[in-house]
DNA sequence: GTTTTTTAACTAATTTTTTAGTTTTTATTT
DNA sequence: AAATAAAAACTAAAAAATTAGTTAAAAAAC
């Protein structure tokens, strides 16, 4: 999976959000200092060309859409830290969380949940 | 907190791992293709402008060492993806994995472990 | 139908990151 | 002490990423 640079992902997460866009769009949900058209459309014609966008054509304009979910991005990114981080485990990181008592009490309890429901009895 | 880049990210792991080195010793501990001395010794250099790494010197010589623990900069990057992907949720993390059943039932049971211990009762 | 506006494609410029070369300083060897 | 070697500092070059300008084509307004 090629990696998304910061530029190319702040455009991505705009296109998860929105779902689909024209480049003014795009432009209009993203926070000041907002960026020229013409480098959105740069960036834009990158992810096309790195296979992350696609676009409807109506006439002249073009509509972008995702062609990677968040999802598998997401997928991607986290078991990167995980990998640099934490040996690739899942369980590292929770660890590290856990220990430093950065999660609260009600949310561990969640969290027993979610693994329990999972846990094949 | 300042973000690293590929190439710096690199050398900060090797130095976390041998604790310090002067830069022969870090090249010895890249893959090939190792990287020239002045390249590992220019980003150095932006290291300690960007205070991640200090130096004891030795006469000419330079032993370097990191600043910011491995584990400093792990929380840094976790928080970063899990804000990006997760709302910034650990349990929406473990959920997205747990479901996705990349986790074996030996992890999971580790996991329930790991979470009751930090539990109060 | 011509003018104006809008849009994307193409190109260029700037900035950041990465890699490498040269010079200077210090240490080591003879 | 002079010659050689090793290291860092400094400088330069190359590559990648980001931002922006220009041009050409299509659509809309008049």
């Amino acid at each position: 999976m090629k990696e998304l640079t910061k530029a190319e992902e702040e455009i991505m997460h705009v296109l998860w959000e929105a779902g689909k866009g024209f480049v003014k769009d795009l432009i209009a949900r993203l926070p000041e200092p907002q960026p020229k058209y013409t480098t959105v459309s740069t960036i834009i014609r990158i992810l096309e060309e790195k296979g992350f966008v696609g676009h409807n054509a109506y006439g002249n304009s073009h509509e972008y859409y995702p062609l990677i979910t968040k999802e598998t991005y997401s997928e991607h990114a986290t078991k990167s830290v995980m990998k640099k981080y934490f040996g690739g485990s899942l369980n590292r990181l929770v660890s590290f969380f856990v220990d430093k008592n950065d999660i609260s009490d009600k949310e561990l309890e969640e969290l027993q949940k979610i693994i329990q429901k999972n846990q094949n009895p």
